[in-house]
This record gives C-alpha cells, structure tokens and sequence, in this order.
DNA sequence: GTGAAAATGAACTGATGAGTTCAATTGCCT
DNA sequence: AGGCAATTGAACTCATCAGTTCATTTTCAC
C-alpha cells in the first residue's frame, strides 16, 4: 500500500495537476458553506475531479481540510511577514511609515484568502483545536514577535517610548485592526476598503499619541 | 425525596419547566460540539428530556440554535451594559475608574456563555448571517454608542482630549480586550484570568496616554 | 377521583454524505 | 506501440441524524 507517499514531487509521472486544483477548489468550498456544509462531491465538482481522486491524494476530509488550511495560511503569513520588510526604521518620516505598514496589514488581514482561513478556524476551533494553535504559533506569534522587535529598535534610538515591546505591538495591531473582524461579520461579506483604511491611519494616530517621543 | 437532587430522579415526566431545561442544555452541547455535530438526542439527554419534547416547545433545531442564541446573547448583553452605570463621570480617579471598567468588561468577556455565543455566531456566521447581524445590533453597537457617549461627556468636561469619541469607544474596547480572543482560542479554552486583568490595565494606561489631559 | 394536557420511549422514515470498489479509460513515458 | 499509473464514473455500503408517529404514562387542575 501507498503509505506515507509525503509528497509526490519526486516524480512527476503523467499526472496532471489535481492536488493543486483540489485544494484550491476545496478553500473555496469550505468558505463559501463552511466544514460541515461541504460534501465532497461538491468539492470534486468544483474542482473537476472525481471523487476518488481526492481520496488518491488527500486521504480524507479532515486531512483534505487539515492541508488546505495549513497551506492557504502558511502564504498568508508570508506575505504579512513582507510587510514588515518596509518598516521605517528611521525617525525620519515615523509616521508615514507607520502609516504604510499599517494599511498593508490592513490589506494582508483583508485578503480574501486570509480572512477565509482565518473564519474557518475560527469556527473550527471546537473540532480542530491543535489546527488553531498550529497555525497561530507559525503565524501570528511569529509576527507578533517580529514586530516587538523592530518597535524596540526604534524606542532603543530613543524614536518611540515603549516599555514592554510585545504588548505594544499587541495593541499597535489590536488599534490598526480595530473592528474589522465585526465590520465584516468576520470576513463573511466585503468590506469597504477605503473605510478600513481611514481605521488604520487613526490606529496609527492613536498609537503615536500614547508611544511617540 | 432526594433533597438537592437536580439530576431527575426517575419519575420525573409530566409538566415542569422543561423548556428552560431544554435552552440550557442547548446551550451547553452546542458550545461543547458545535452546532453541526449537536444531534437532538445528546440535547435531549442533557436536558433530562424526551426528544418530541423538543419539537413541542421549539418546533426544529434551527430554531431551537435561535432562540438559545438570542436569549443568551441578552443576557450576556445586558451584563455588559450594566458595566456602564460605574462608569467614572468626573476626572477624579479617572485611571482607577477606567481600569475598574476595563476588569469588568475584560470579566464579561471572559464569561463562560458569553463566550460560548460569539464563538458559536462566529462559527456559524455563514450559515446564520442574520441572527449574527441581530445580535450585533442589539449588542455591540448599541454598547458602542453608549461608551461613546461616556467618553464624551469626559472630553466635554475637559478631562479627555478626543475628537471622535465612536472610534476613541472602538479603539478603547480594542485595546483592553487586545490579545484576548487568540489568547483563549475564541473561547474554546481558559483564561488566565490574572493576564486577563494584566491586559486591561495595560490598555486603559496606553488609552490614557493618548487620550488623557 | 377523573380527565385532559403534557411528557415519554421506542421504533420508524427519509435524506444526506463519507468512504470504497471496480471495470473502463486516459495521459504520459520509453 | 506497449505499458504503467493516474483518473474516471457509477454504483454501493454504512452510519448518522432530523423529524415523526403512537401507544403509554405521568402530572395537575378541578
């Protein structure tokens, strides 16, 4: 029997690429009815497959959820690392830069995939707890962590009075989010993005008021 | 005669008030399993309750999710309001004032139920959108503009300086609640109730150094 | 007491959906 | 052209569960 057959990239024998339109077509079901709600025939469907297909790749419907999730979330959290690549490490135009990253993140947490992962796993927490925390502690916690970082960076050149790096990037989030998650019933209808961005600029203001120098 | 007996001893049938029983246990399965896996007979099990009983008192399971969503919701709404009325309404001991909120409401939060509902109207937000929008109105935002309101009699009498007091209301429940839902995993695990408090105070002394005269 | 309303348990229906099987087909490699 | 593996469709098994039915039992108001 074909066990542990991890990844398949060692050859590429005729096959065409299922896995990939499988996975693809199954975030889109998933989002648009949810985990219960999504049979796999409608994914099969959707990603013009048979059934039996899916099996041949994914083994399951949890494990077929379980990939679908960790990859879709592992990409958005890369691109929420790049942002960080343009965070102003100079006095110099602070808040502008602020301002920047923090509508890139606004965008990053807007992305329809993102927030599609994000209510997944939100809603799947009860089923799948150890998904949850597996994808928080490769994502946000990295990020948040990452941003503690370069806030110190600037409080230490003396640019920011921050005492404690890690709460201050909690709240620098917390106030750039702000309502987001309920002005879009949790990623469950758009969002008007010029509404968000207006958030994420006051997030910033508030933000400089209490730490700037 | 069991005193103190609250398990139904075996003749238990007839008439009491068994829909209260049924809501609650509703209330307790659904927040264990989620709304999908929650069968009729595990409701009916916990509720010391026939499953026609059910049909008679709330007709399907649809409904049976409405009406345990809504109630708790008011309740767990109400609770919240009421944090309000020790709202501080003159500058002296504002920080304390704001802080005592900021646990109260960090406490409401954190409530076992009123957890359970939002993680739930989050998790089903696709399949119910309206009930999430109804008991976002009735909640939320009403609370919202009620803080708003306090926060602006404060800066009124000159003991804030805030032009918008809704966002200053958003970016204040922002910065207290902070961390709180991925710190809980939206509810499905506990508390420490102690960097709960942590966070609250945390928030309130960042609010004030951005709002504060 | 008596009788109607409410509650019970147990069995039943119908639908849905995960996961499997398999013979037939297709695409790709040498 | 031959061959191998992936793919396909279709039918099938098995389990779960919402919702119903009904004959029986219990409670309570009178």
């Amino acid at each position: 029997m074909s066990v542990g057959d991890t990844e398949k990239s060692t050859s590429d024998r005729g096959r065409l690429d299922k896995r990939r339109a499988i996975v693809e077509a199954a975030l889109r079901v998933f989002a648009r009815v949810g985990y219960a709600q999504a049979s796999l025939d409608m994914i099969a469907a959707e990603a013009g497959v048979a059934k039996p297909t899916i099996y041949n790749h994914l083994g399951s419907k949890e494990n077929l959820f379980r990939h679908v999730m960790t990859e879709t979330a592992a990409r958005a959290n890369g691109k929420t690392m790049e942002v960080l690549e343009s965070f102003p490490g100079e006095a110099d135009g602070l808040r502008p830069g602020l301002e920047d990253v923090a509508g890139k993140l606004v965008a990053c947490y807007t992305d329809e995939q993102s927030q599609a992962v994000r209510r997944l796993l939100y809603a799947e927490a009860v089923r799948f707890p150890d998904l949850f925390d597996q994808v928080r502690a490769s994502g946000p916690d990295q990020f948040i962590e990452a941003l503690a970082g370069r806030l110190a960076r600037l409080a230490n050149a003396g640019h920011l009075r921050i005492e404690d790096p890690v709460r201050a990037a909690n709240q620098f989030i917390a106030l750039v989010y702000e309502e987001l998650p309920t002005l879009s019933t949790f990623g469950s209808r758009p969002l008007d993005s010029r509404e968000a961005e207006k958030v994420a600029v006051a997030g910033v203001d508030t933000f400089l008021r209490a730490f700037g120098s």
